[in-house]
DNA sequence: AAAATTTAGTTGATATGGAAACTGTTTCTA
DNA sequence: TAGAAACAGTTTCCATATCAACTAAATTTT
């Protein structure tokens, strides 16, 4: 009466899971990324609205928001942060008043190639235990899911 | 002046990142969970709890939040939620007071197998587009950088 | 052109989880 | 054995994100 186990059913263990294995593995990438970015004092999320604009040059809070796949709610709030830490500027567009024009300033310029060599090394060292071969696998791995079930990255290529 | 791309700092991508595609994909199927959870009430968090629970038979919080990888605080609110909808137990222990007993109800332990078999389902949709080949590589590869790491995951096994 | 609809963004309520301070209990140690 | 340290769990504060209701502006209908 003591034994656990006493459901007969077959419940399949957890760590059978892709998924499973997937969410640990990527939890920890990011948490170590955000370790790494905390002493710029900008978050993982800040960090992907930046990078996003700076190939942009001039954005919309909603554009921002179906590219790094947020709520525009979430991402009102994200470019709060932003402009009060002095890194985006926020100005309301005169052609449609609806729109406003999100872009970075001359601080968040700079800031943003430091942060992305954090990136860089995050992805190097956390990923350099597999060998080319394995890195490529992986990423052909998870470009054929992302187009097998249509899931929309980001508008560029 | 009205072009972007000034900077002449080399700013890799991040879709570069195998990291990026992780979370991403990540992301993706752990919303396709919860989505499917959602008819039962219950959270991907309180999935994990009580899946880890129907091994043990009986735990205590602490052994939980290390299992799941939470806080000792975040799992106190966990099992909160757990017990108000009736679906773990949570008792005093004689021998050393500090310690509590959890430990899943008939309603919760009816119910592990029902959730088990949407993640079964889950898992299964979301990886079907790779081969048999590539689901284990891409296993391998988690696994690898798991024990690369010393990422600790689960005492079993 | 007036009314209805759509669209961009904000705001408030809600949920969740981490960090750190705190309570109570047990164990160590001097 | 009294005091200190360690330990399990809770609680408070905080940060973040979603959702839904809302405002304002533009576009579409009729």
């Amino acid at each position: 009466m003591r034994d656990a186990k006493a459901s007969s059913l077959p419940v399949s263990d957890l760590k059978k899971h892709v998924g499973f294995w997937l969410r640990f593995v990527s939890n920890h990438v990011s948490h170590a990324f955000a370790r790494k970015l905390q002493a710029s004092g900008v978050t993982v999320a800040e960090w992907l609205v930046m990078r996003e604009m700076l190939d942009e040059e001039e954005t919309s809070p909603g554009m921002l928001a179906e590219r790094i796949s947020m709520t525009r709610g979430g991402v009102s709030k994200l470019v709060d942060r932003l402009v009060g830490k002095g890194l985006i500027t926020r100005t309301g567009r005169t052609d449609d008043r609806r729109f406003q024009s999100i872009a970075l300033t001359p601080k968040g310029r700079r800031l943003v190639p430091q942060l992305a060599a954090l990136a860089d090394q995050n992805d190097e060292e956390f990923f350099s235990p597999l060998s080319a071969r394995e890195r490529d696998a992986l990423l052909a791995s998870m470009k054929k899911l992302v187009q097998a079930h249509g899931l929309q990255t980001m508008p560029t290529e």
